[in-house]
DNA sequence: CATGAATGAGTCTTCATTCAT
DNA sequence: CATGAATGAAGACTCATTCAT
């Protein structure tokens, strides 16, 4: 059984005594509470403007203890980036499958972005568009990394529509450049009207012309029913 | 005479010998090789990873000479940015100019873009859509007004075109928040095609696309003839 | 037992470990060696002409070091000014402690003044009258307030003293600018035998006319014995 | 006759042409300009505070020029202290001048220091018992000259008015010591309740008390008459 | 003589990272 | 594992001074 291997593996010993397994609770939560620290601090200050003490101190921890659990302030960031990039692979996932993966599938994935993830979680957006941008070559690789999955997922799923729906788009290139189009207009869209806000319009607000934009663009790179 | 002192006193720039002359040009001359050493360094290796020596050094200038022309090095960064944001306006006002107004101003636009800027300065395109993202507050302040500007520049132009063809769009959002997707592909379809370039791909071969997704997205927000 | 766990919590500062003890031990050492760097320095070589590092060196700490313990160069400056202030308040009052109120009380803060401070220690001198002079709005500000605390010092002194004689002053201003006078007169004469030294007189040989000069201006401020 | 032989040896030609003369006004205007902006600012900012191009936008030259007048920052400084030292010998002077050397004379000049110089000159004062210590090794050199000849001019008046009044003072150092003493209180005072003024009481209301002060301790060091 | 742009050595200060306890 | 004091390299910025025009 898999279970028992990776328990093995991980503990070397099988009955995981009540204070070993409290020890690994607390450190998790530790662990956690350092990555929210510096979410909050990285989206409210910016990242070269948050110092490491500053983390550890809104975490309840030293500044040793943060580089227990991280390997230094790029490698924090690295993380908040990754794990944003899951949600939101996450977010768009869950929406196909809920969907019977016709062109509306596009519409659900926007409400949900704009109205899930930018309405609650606008440090994420801080984080994920604005201060992981030109950090350094690492994290810009890293960025790049989970940029390009996301774009790889929505390709993947303009493709499964096409198929879906017996059609095809007018290039092979089409999916992924639309792919890019769709996230670049997230990405300007979250920047826009989330982070730049004095803009007297919120970001639902711009939802319908969203998403007609986008479902105009991709009804135009799908030729007709092939017959 | 002292009257012939008083009347260039008055005239403020005097007879602008030709030594004085020579003088300004120089120091435009200098101006110039700072802010180029300044966008090559920042591209190639990033804000922070640029020092002020190195640029200085560069620019065959010293230390304080860059800080004669510049306040500072954030000073620098926003003089590129919008030196960059001018250009880009320009090429958008150049391109509509030369159209009669149609719907296919929107491809030269972008193909303008992609072939004309793009491919040529790709440094512009490092500084503008990757050094200037999340350096500061006084940073982002500035990167928010020129994209402001851009925006309102492509919705006054699509209100036009509109205009010109004797369409409405859906609400009187939409121009507005066409505008911004359209800045969002733009600048995804930089960062993913030309800044992240081991893709195989080329950003022109993107171009059909992406000008054929836009068209698309328009053309769904404005509805039929007005009868 | 986790009573002893809260028990010591409460305490706050638990039971001390030797360890602990230590720690703290050579902080305060380390602080002192800081400082007493700082004072050696700044009066041997002024304030302006003395490095952080080369204080650092002198302490035979880092220069991150200093930074610890004391938030800039000026902060290095007003500590030494406070302390030493501090010191001669504190040799003012152990000699008015000593003695019977009478006017021979300002014989011996005289004397010990110059006998045990002056020269004991010509770098605080140094530090005090001349080195934290006219540095910066901040420092001048401590400057003042510790001088105003000596003078107002000293104009008790001589009220007690009044007192006890059971004289009175001839006017309500006569004490304090007596107290001033009298810090202007140790001032200088600290600048003027101690610090330019190469003059042939020692500052100790001008006690005895200093001494009677002070006192003739006090007696002459004095109204006779109240009937 | 002395004049005429300055008047040669300075300019090498009798005549003294009238372009020649104006040029020379000017020079001196220029000059007296620098002087007197350095003089406002460092008063006003503090010597290290003040640029030397701050100095010369307000003395309307050029940075240059001021270098032309004076050989460095520190060479205006000492100019300046100069200046007033030699304005208050002859403050000095001018006061013993017009007296019958009695001990009154000490009181015209405690007089003529508080209520001419002070009162009107409140910057002069800053710069010479301010902004003037502690600054570099050459300045408290001249410092020390300047204050050197200031008490000797003070001795030098102490004992003729004792030999006017047939008295002898208590020692040999008596005089300089008083010297010392009366340039301390001076000193003092005009940091104390000129540069200091938010304290209520204006420098003028203590000169009676100081008078007094000082008048009692040089009676002190007085012998009685010689028989 | 006046100008003011150019120089560049000098300094303070920051802060990510380490490591002894 | 946690702590937090110590480190020191790195970098931005200043400003007195010079000099070609």
């Amino acid at each position: 059984m898999p279970m028992d291997d990776e328990m093995n593996a991980e503990t070397g010993t099988a009955p995981e005594s009540r204070s070993a397994l409290r020890r690994k609770r607390e450190r998790e939560l530790r662990l956690r509470m350092v990555l929210n620290a510096a979410e909050t601090l990285f989206a409210r200050q910016g990242y070269h403007q948050t110092g490491m003490e500053e983390i550890a101190d809104m975490a309840e921890v030293s500044t040793g203890s943060v580089y227990f659990y991280f390997k230094n302030k790029e490698d924090l960031l690295i993380n908040l980036m990754k794990e944003i990039g899951y949600q939101l692979r996450e977010l768009l996932g869950t929406e196909l499958n809920k969907t019977d993966l016709s062109l509306d599938s596009l519409r659900n994935i926007a409400v949900a972005f704009l109205e899930d993830f930018c309405a609650r979680h606008p440090e994420k957006i801080a984080i994920f568009f604005r201060e992981s941008v030109g950090q350094s070559r690492e994290v810009e690789e890293v960025r790049k990394e989970v940029f390009l999955r996301l774009v790889s997922d929505i390709k993947e799923a303009l493709l499964r529509i096409a198929d879906r729906l017996d059609r095809r788009f007018v290039s092979d290139a089409a999916p992924e450049v639309i792919a890019v189009c769709i996230v670049g207009i997230y990405d300007r869209l979250a920047c826009h009207y989330l982070l730049w806000r004095d803009h007297p319009k919120n970001i639902m607000d711009a939802a319908d012309e969203v998403i007609g934009f986008m479902l105009g663009g991709v009804e135009k790179l799908l030729g007709n029913t092939e017959q």
